[in-house]
DNA sequence: ACCATTTTCTAGACATTGTCAAGTTCTGAG
DNA sequence: CTCAGAACTTGACAATGTCTAGAAAATGGT
């Protein structure tokens, strides 16, 4: 409808809209082009292909991810559970955009290095954190596996919270949220405990 | 070719093969009839469409899923790496029927609710292996977060690691495995240090 | 003001896909 | 042998990604 204000914004945001309403399979640059109000080739222009928007909309994603957990490396959280729930938070509040950051296949990262750029900032936020939650004596590695397990903790989570693989588990009526912060509890708690000895 | 020796399993497999190698996308049932070696429309009988092919790869995973994770029960396996190895190595042995089973959009569980029975097995014995890990105070609450951290922890870990975005992260020439020992080590290790001194 | 160039978008075409509808061949029970 | 159902083929249709050609609109130098 609206050319004159960008129409690369215009299909970026109503491809985000129908990959985070619809999922990423019904994403279609027909479907957005006729959603935009332009002709099927319009988005040609702007992205080089369907994977282009696909990494447009991961990159965004990344961004937003990092700039989360970057703020959360600033608040008074000695457990982690902050920063696991930025995380958390972050991948329930754009769901469209997590799956699309995630899923494989979608978007190969050698051929788009401004999405594996973006992803970095939120990796090396983790790296950081995780290095805050140990003890000096910690060697890199003890850093960088710790960092592993709370990634693959967050991430977890998250794609099954997200994908209703978790929803599905559930007593009946039950409060999703409460199970996630009683996840992240059970889990950062025992960050704070045994440090890590190994085996 | 082999028409003879059911038509039914050579679909299947060669549909498992297809999304294994080249992605869950790549699957189309007129691809995997050509390499059957029938018409377009034979698969047709016995999957009324590409997501009931999808959902019988689903099944048949969370079988092998169900099985290795129940046998992984009986080890002396006091601090769960083995139990944590035992999913984290199904879903690296078989990434293809993994991806289709946690993927979204893929597989409606509402409507494939053998789908739905088989990945109750896994389930139940990640539930049985935290009360195993867990004290005897444990409430019902403590022992389903304990598994729904557990659950989060190895499935997020193998994901990261099917879907190449921690092998994008690791310093260059490193053993993968080594890094999925340490990160299992990193959280076995919590699990049985602090028991859950919740906040 | 004019015209050429570049940007932005449209139109048409092609191969491929999922799936419906209708046919064909095979097979085994009576 | 017959013939009903299973197992499979053939043909068609709409939708999609993307290639190629173009049209129209903005832009800018003279």
């Amino acid at each position: 409808m609206k050319h004159s204000a960008g129409l690369r914004d215009q299909v970026l945001s109503t491809a985000a809209q129908i990959v985070a309403s619809d999922g990423v399979d019904a994403l279609s640059m027909r479907e957005v082009a006729r959603k935009a109000g332009v002709s099927h080739q319009a988005p040609y222009h702007y992205f080089a292909d369907r994977e282009a928007i696909l990494a447009a909309i991961a990159t965004e994603g990344f961004e937003i991810l990092g700039q989360r957990v970057v703020a959360a490396l600033d608040l008074d959280d000695p457990t982690c559970r902050l920063f696991a729930r930025a995380y958390v938070d972050t991948a329930l509040e754009f769901p469209g955009h997590f799956r699309v950051m995630f899923q494989p296949g979608l978007v190969d990262m050698h051929r788009h290095l401004e999405t594996t750029a973006a992803s970095s900032v939120a990796f090396t936020a983790l790296l950081t954190k995780s290095q805050m939650v140990g003890s000096e004596s910690d060697t890199e590695d003890d850093i960088f596996n710790r960092a592993i397990s709370m990634w693959s903790f967050v991430h977890g989570l998250s794609t099954l919270v997200i994908d209703g693989a978790l929803a599905a588990k559930l007593p009946d009526g039950a409060h999703i949220a409460t199970y996630i912060d009683g996840a992240i509890n059970a889990f950062v708690a025992t960050l704070n405990g045994a440090n890590l000895p190994v085996n």
